[in-house]
DNA sequence: AATAATTTTTAGACAAGTCTAAATTATTTT
DNA sequence: AAAATAATTTAGACTTGTCTAAAAATTATT
């Protein structure tokens, strides 16, 4: 139906819209998937004449209904596909975007439903992203940036805000995975850093660059 | 590492010379893969330069050892994944082919490994077709056509020799599965049509057309 | 409000892969 | 062995997606 640029192009689209709000410029479009400015034009040229989103020269881009179901459904399919690499085939959690990112253009709506099937109907990804439904509807949650936590505090490791390779490393490395329970300490309010406990049992201490790339659901 | 396209003339041409054994012409490259001869010739060009098969002009084709591993690597994939499609995701015989078609595509060495883990170290995919290993290692079957078989003879279906759709939903309608305990109780010298009983329970009668494309594991 | 800086678009070229139609080469028939 | 037929290749064009360099439009600065 759609081919594998387009859909990068209107999954890229719809990730700055989902930031941005405003209207998604040329220049923001073309650093989001590594291409150039001009390339940029001649593609949205051709997903406006599809239908997929509106263009107004010089004025960026916004997309159609169509459009943007068809990025919510490209989202869905690397999403479940994430999960489906971390979850059954032991993926570490940094390996498996750039898999997911070739894996989400296969073409078969039949593999996709019978995929959800398979991995349960899960709602998030192993970043603790939501997975959006067959209609796209997303599942909002209510997680919490950890650096928002006070002493005392407790949570569930849920997500995280910076997908980097690097990043996602350093946390595995200090167990600071999905599902693990948390719970605040200390913070200083020198540096912004703060002392955790994991599971009811390891104390570390986190720097608030990476305190406020981790997502929290608060617990009682 | 090599492309779409690139992968898919490999892979039709090593199936040819599986076949056939004499060096491959154009135009069956071209009506195997339903492309046009000039397109074919155009494409055969660039692999012999990439050292991938050797190529003289109006002489036809023949793969390298590096064409032939890009070849069995790539049917190794489509096997794997049908394997996958079929006894992960229930998907039906006849319609594990196609998606398979794209999902052989994907480059990752680690996901083909972590694959093959998971699925258990399959021998062979939902059509009895042997699954290559990590170096090309094919593991021959000593499955005999079912049209062979006399009165009195037994075995287990254990392969197909025609694997369009329409004959493998005809196989599914009349429970003629992989695995399935078949006996050969009648055989008509007229029109070669056989009685056949299946799990020491069902009797159908077969044509000629439906036993030659049976294959069959001997059992005493 | 004019100039400078930035962003975006156009123009023209390129690479991969495909096609049709015409020209070559090979094979078969007589 | 010449003629007819079939297979293959070449030439030139088209599509998708990309790029660089230059031109045009927009935004920011003074």
């Amino acid at each position: 139906m759609y081919s594998f640029t387009e859909e990068n192009y209107l999954k890229a689209i719809y990730k700055l819209q989902e930031q941005s709000d405003v209207s998604i410029n040329t220049n923001a479009i073309a650093l989001s998937i590594q291409t150039k400015a001009a390339s940029v034009t001649d593609m949205i040229k051709k997903l406006s004449d599809k239908k997929l989103l509106k263009y107004e020269k010089y004025k960026g881009v916004e997309l159609t209904k169509e459009g943007k179901r068809v990025a919510l459904e490209t989202v869905r399919k690397h999403r479940l596909w994430e999960t489906f690499l971390h979850s059954k085939l032991n993926f570490t959690w940094d390996a498996v975007h750039d898999v997911a990112e070739q894996l989400e253009h296969i073409q078969s709506a039949e593999l996709i439903d019978k995929l959800d099937e398979f991995l349960g109907f899960p709602t998030h990804d192993p970043h603790g992203d939501p997975i959006p439904g067959r209609n796209g509807e997303i599942q909002q949650s209510n997680f919490i940036l950890l650096s928002e936590f006070k002493v005392g505090e407790k949570g569930i490791i849920s997500g995280v805000v910076n997908h980097s390779s690097l990043f996602l490393k350093h946390l595995e490395k200090n167990q600071l995975t999905l599902g693990r329970k948390i719970k605040i300490t200390e913070a200083s309010a020198f540096d912004l850093s703060m002392q955790i406990v994991l599971d009811d049992k390891n104390t570390q201490q986190l720097s608030h660059e990476v305190a406020r790339n981790i997502l929290v659901k608060k617990t009682k």
